[in-house]
DNA sequence: TCCTTATTGAAAACAATTTTCATTTATCGG
DNA sequence: CCGATAAATGAAAATTGTTTTCAATAAGGA
């Protein structure tokens, strides 16, 4: 499961492993779709309704440090929270439902590099999401 | 001009022209990097030092409206606004100096589509950014 | 030039995030 | 298993960024 992962790789960093920090462990890790602070607060009240809204920045905070999470922008704003993909990859996102996929970058790389000398750029790194309606919500408003 | 451009152009939309709205598109239609509105309020002052931080917001709301002006997300922020491009491009942006450029995106749009066909999504938007080291900075660096 | 109404800047309100701090509790060593 | 200790907690205060309110000002049509 997800969730011990983390828990795991946050004890071996030698952070301690407390009821506020499993919820949010929790919350995040099995989300499919990026959550805000505010998210994650209301959600993992639900296993530890003691939870305080500080604990959960700070918990986001230690996930990003570790890659376990990204921050995700979309236009509603900039300061939501997705589960990390395995490698270096790009976000496809539902703008109705907020269901976010990962997806291959294949050969973009090469491309940004050559863009990046043609404006003579040292191209380090690049950041790629694509929005649109998943299939579910198609279904929903066809 | 491009800052005589984007007045004519509010003034179009029914707009009235200001001293306070002449100093702010002035400082954001030349200037080369996406600035915050903090930024825009320090620069625009040395044209007209009573100018009012609301003003700055209120006048960066109007020329994004009109798509003269769009908001940039970077790493240290999300609340920076650039001179905006023809048609829709992507940006390429020095992590040093903050510069910024534009770049035509060729055929990616195919290939969005077909990521998107293919985890059954119908893509209507993308979002793609370079991050690297400028010319200039490169110089300066080595 | 006058009149109307959009626009302004200051201050207050609001929202999101961070800091402070006294209390609690996870972990380590015995 | 227990006690010591330092990390982690939640509440409240502080801070930062943005929006709203409002009386005063000034743009632009008549």
């Amino acid at each position: 499961m997800k969730s011990d992962t983390w828990l795991k790789e946050l004890r071996k960093q030698g952070y301690r492993l407390t009821e506020a920090r499993r919820a949010v462990v929790e919350t995040v890790a099995q989300s499919p779709r990026a959550l805000s602070p505010t998210d994650v607060y209301n959600l993992s009240k639900e296993h530890y309704p003691a939870l305080g809204l500080v604990t959960v920045y700070r918990t986001l905070e230690k996930l990003e440090e570790l890659h376990l999470v990204q921050r995700v922008h979309q236009e509603e704003g900039c300061n939501a929270y997705l589960s990390e993909a395995e490698g270096h990859q790009h976000l496809l996102i539902c703008t109705e439902c907020k269901k976010a996929v990962y997806f291959e970058g294949d050969d973009l790389g090469d491309f940004f590099g050559k863009v990046g000398e043609m404006h003579n750029f040292v191209v380090n790194d690049h950041w790629l999401q694509l929005f649109g309606i998943c299939e579910d919500c198609k279904r929903i408003y066809d």
